[in-house]
DNA sequence: GGTTTTTTTTAACATTTGGTAAAAAATGAA
DNA sequence: TTCATTTTTTACCAAATGTTAAAAAAAACC
């Protein structure tokens, strides 16, 4: 059982196995039907996910337009951070793309959890180091590349992504507008 | 001592006198001038430090070119994150804009305070937490804004930069050409 | 102070991307 | 299936930004 979510956390903190246990309590599976919603615009993000199976994007409305912050690719940790770690209303969505699987485990419990277990903090500090180091990584993208190698580039790590995923919200993703990711994928010919 | 370190992490956590009297042996000052490095290009980020006084700039040289990944504020930690995590050659450059006071702390010290200490683990990832809502502010701003918008809201935000800062490094931080700047500048009576 | 070097600005032109509108294709619902 | 809706593509023109080159300004050096 959550063979995914303890490889993926096995990379950060080697567990005991009462600590261990001491998540099982607060681990629950969530399913989302396509275009459901994880957390919706002005709610509070009261708990992250880990995404056992099917995608979500997390985006906000910006005049109309839907703004793609992130798509997430499986197995991963996602929520609306700004309105998770300081518990007050998201301006941020995220809505499953596919049908979904997730571990939900809610903000207090784990708040409980790193009080508790140096190990589980551990893990939660790492968990946000290597975020930010990937974050880090897609503004150099921004800076260094002109949308045609933001695309391929994605479409090299993440190949998996394009398989499910509407082309309008991997042209947000990328900074552009879906035409203008209509007229590279005519051009780039890779 | 250390009162603007303690009154940033008093942010994030409630330390007692002992858990601040276990850090104080591992800060080290370090004074650097105008040019200095702090880490070099291959070098491992072995510390992180606190910018006590001055402006440190985080870059990496991309064929020839320098971009500039983080120019910081007076009062935060900054480190070349992928190669602190990892302990690997860094890629990211370090340097001070100006002169310089930093608090350091090594690595392997702080990974002992963490250990030791749940409190220091705990502010660790809210640190990171926090590194990490921000940065994802600045994917939006580059996914919504042009650069003129950028530009200004940089310099509502850190008037401060503007008075220390090469232009050229500003430029990079927004993600374009500084002849690119120049012309905003030209154009844009805020 | 004068000289060299670096930084910033200006200009003309090229390229990339956006905006608008509409057609085509794909998807979903009855 | 058929119809309605949504998504993707195409086209044309506008706006933003890059590229190259050079001049002007500022800073560093002796």
């Amino acid at each position: 059982m959550y063979e995914d979510l303890k490889q993926f956390i096995g990379k950060f903190a080697n567990l005991s196995l009462e600590e261990w246990k001491a998540v099982e309590p607060f681990i629950e599976t969530r399913l989302l039907k396509k275009n459901d919603y994880f957390v919706r615009e002005g709610e509070i993000a009261r708990y992250i996910c880990f995404t056992q199976k099917g995608y979500l994007r997390v985006f906000y409305n910006h005049d109309g337009d839907d703004i793609t912050r992130d798509i997430s690719p499986l197995h991963t940790f996602v929520t609306a951070l700004p309105s998770y770690v300081s518990q007050t209303p998201s301006y941020e969505i995220i809505q499953a793309i596919t049908d979904t699987e997730l571990f939900v485990i809610y903000h207090d419990n784990l708040e409980y959890l790193y009080d508790r277990y140096n190990n589980w903090q551990r893990v939660g500090r790492r968990v946000m180091e290597e975020m930010f180091v990937q974050t880090q990584r897609r503004i150099y993208a921004f800076i260094t590349q002109p949308a045609e190698d933001r695309y391929k580039a994605m479409m090299k790590e993440f190949p998996d992504i394009f398989q499910h995923v509407p082309l309008q919200y991997i042209a947000s993703y990328l900074g552009i507008t879906s035409q203008s990711l209509s007229r590279l994928r005519r051009t780039v010919k890779f």
